[in-house]
DNA sequence: TATTGTTATACTCTATAACTATA
DNA sequence: TATAGTTATAGAGTATAACAATA
């Protein structure tokens, strides 16, 4: 049995057409953020640096988290490594490994960026009205739910 | 002056904070639908069939709407006449061009794919309660409106 | 012997430049 | 000569396989 959903209002059909105009308006929303604020770095080094803001990582860390190979999570790091974003250290407990972390160029250039994308959405959520926006701020918490789950 | 948006309730802070959580809950479902419904077709690939299921179209003008170069789009629609999903035909007035369209078996796994991607969100929006069902109703004909503008 | 990280090599998708055929 | 499409070649990104250094 369903874990809530009992409040049955949705025919099969209602909810088809609602998942399918809800995934494809999420799409839109995303593609368009990523179209317009033209990003510096790439999505995976972003993607990255997004990971070394939480703390320092190696480079087996971040590649199983992002789900790439070892050679490749090489590549990507050594990449902003050049770029002044990212620092490596041997870690002296373990001559093996090497600690990747943001610097503070890296940080910079994750806030600007952030405030990019934000920007877009920003001036087109400040021309809807107030009862629109409380509407969005409560799909937001749908939303985040739904991702998690 | 702004278009609408004058019953103003959120401060500056708070439309902030709402467009970040907005933009992430976005691409956060944008990336499940994509991760889970493992597609036998690259993302460029299934981006033009969903052209070509408008109509035919010559490369030229697919190269165009999907922003690509033209021995790109003659390599991506290479591949989905070698699949079987998209037939060439001579342009019988202009000799130079050729013209691109779906076959049944491209029509049909665009159904297919759809159908997949809908299933990750369905069962998920089938797992909320009714009054969440309907915030998540207007919230995407408002996000249409954002992602149109 | 197992693990970390890199290098070697190959495949895919992207691009620009050069070429062929038609208008 | 201009345009449509393809082929030639190169530059990123991905991967697996092989290697060096350390545990």
């Amino acid at each position: 049995m369903p874990t809530q959903g009992s409040t049955r209002t949705l025919s099969p059909a209602a909810l088809s057409r609602l998942s399918t105009e809800l995934r494809l308006a999420c799409m839109r929303i995303s593609r368009r953020v990523r179209f317009e604020s033209s990003d510096v770095i790439a999505p995976h080094q972003f993607s990255v640096l997004c990971r070394l803001e939480q703390g320092p990582r190696t480079p087996r860390e971040l590649a199983d988290i992002e789900k790439v190979s070892a050679p490749s999570m090489t590549r990507t790091t050594s990449a902003l490594v050049d770029k002044g974003l990212v620092s490596r250290a041997d870690d002296p407990e373990d001559g093996r490994q090497v600690i990747l972390s943001l610097t503070h160029e890296g940080r910079t250039l994750l806030r600007d960026i952030r405030r990019r994308r934000d920007a877009w959405v920003v001036t087109r959520v400040d021309d809807l009205t107030a009862e629109e926006q409380e509407v969005l701020r409560r799909a937001t918490e749908i939303l985040a739910k739904v991702a998690a789950a």
